[in-house]
DNA sequence: AATTTTACTGGACAGGTGTCCAAAATAATC
DNA sequence: GATTATTTTGGACACCTGTCCAGTAAAATT
């Protein structure tokens, strides 16, 4: 085995090694999860999430250097998500019209399925006004979001600088958040009033 | 004195009595705010509020049911008030457009101005999304904040639904937060951009 | 001036918090 | 199969949390 292979065989091993431990990182960032949509930030303790995930609280120190880092890397990790699934909407080959229509759609359903998960973006966010470790990963996320709407505005044949993105992720944020707040909060219908409205405001501003 | 006047002057002094103990409670709430500002709502305690107030801690369970009390007490104060401004903007002489423009202006000084009090909003809105104990006072305030836009719309000669009022309001309020958010994290042009992009906005809606 | 009511104190209480680490268990390497 | 290296444990640590209440001080009432 010459110099070269064992370099080689070495960087493949480390790399096998900390593969591995990303792996174990994301599956114990999404048991993690689970316990934080229920109770948020604040009210969610180390305790709680280790025994979500069934293993002793000096584990999640062992992969992440405190609190703070674990949750931002949750919260990535589920928006990355988010994002990715309406990237495929946004990538399929519908027409301007219904291309809208199923983004929109699409945003509602999310409401109805993942409001819990969602309640933590929001969250997070907000602990960033106050703490800035939380600072790096919001404005990360956000910017994301609104590349995301970069990408449906060019779709749809319209202009897609910064600011118009800009202003209509906040528009689609807001009435997001309101909505999403409505159903949480016992108001059923509130994701088809989402769609109502964001729709309108779609065909005035587009 | 007639048996009349007696109760007449008991109710007085049930009144005198209740007219203080409400004056000392909004002095306490002066307090707590200037600590829940700096620290938010999940990291400030009982003690650094009392701390703050000068008064020992038993002193705010003799005024306040429990912790959801008092924040709830503290943030329908704070947002009383800063509708109180908004809408003696609204009340002005002014011709629509120059109107439109004050109550902009405002709304970007007032990120300058109060950019700690008013995260401590965001911060209590999205806890209503986990505690439904702060339900009630998210949604008094965000109807009143609607309440707010409808005489805005009213003022300016345009339909002033609900539907309509609570459309730009959402937009207002996506607006204000992201950029409040820019200039807690240091971005000093924040306030200026929230007017640019507002004003455009509105030009567009109306 | 005596008495009752109101306001306030300060500490006890039971429980929870994130962090850290020596030791044990498991896995990888030679 | 022995020896390192990695992973995991479970409890100790120091401190903080909201709530409660017996006792004290102050104010109002008679």
């Amino acid at each position: 085995m010459t110099r070269i292979d064992k370099i080689e065989r070495l960087s493949q091993q480390a790399d096998a090694k900390s593969a591995k431990r990303a792996r174990k990182k994301q599956e114990l960032a999404d048991h993690a999860i689970t316990a934080l949509k229920q109770l948020g930030y604040a009210r969610t303790s180390l305790r709680d999430i280790a025994a979500m995930s069934g293993v002793a609280v000096g584990t999640l120190h062992y992969y992440f250097e405190d609190k703070v880092d674990l949750i931002g890397f949750c919260v990535r990790r589920y928006k990355v998500g988010f994002v990715a699934q309406m990237d495929a909407i946004v990538r399929t080959g519908d027409a301007p019209d219904a291309l809208v229509a199923r983004f929109i759609k699409r945003l509602a359903l999310s409401i109805r399925r993942d409001a819990e998960t969602h309640r933590l973006w929001y969250d997070v966010r907000s602990q960033a006004m106050f703490d800035p470790a939380f600072e790096e990963v919001v404005f990360e996320i956000e910017a994301a979001m609104i590349a995301l709407v970069v990408r449906l505005l060019d779709r749809l044949g319209q202009p897609a600088d910064q600011a118009r993105a800009q202003a209509l992720y906040l528009i689609l944020d807001a009435a997001f958040r309101f909505h999403l707040q409505r159903y949480l909060a016992g108001d059923m219908d509130a994701p088809s009033a989402f769609e109502a409205q964001v729709s309108a405001q779609f065909a005035a501003v587009i």
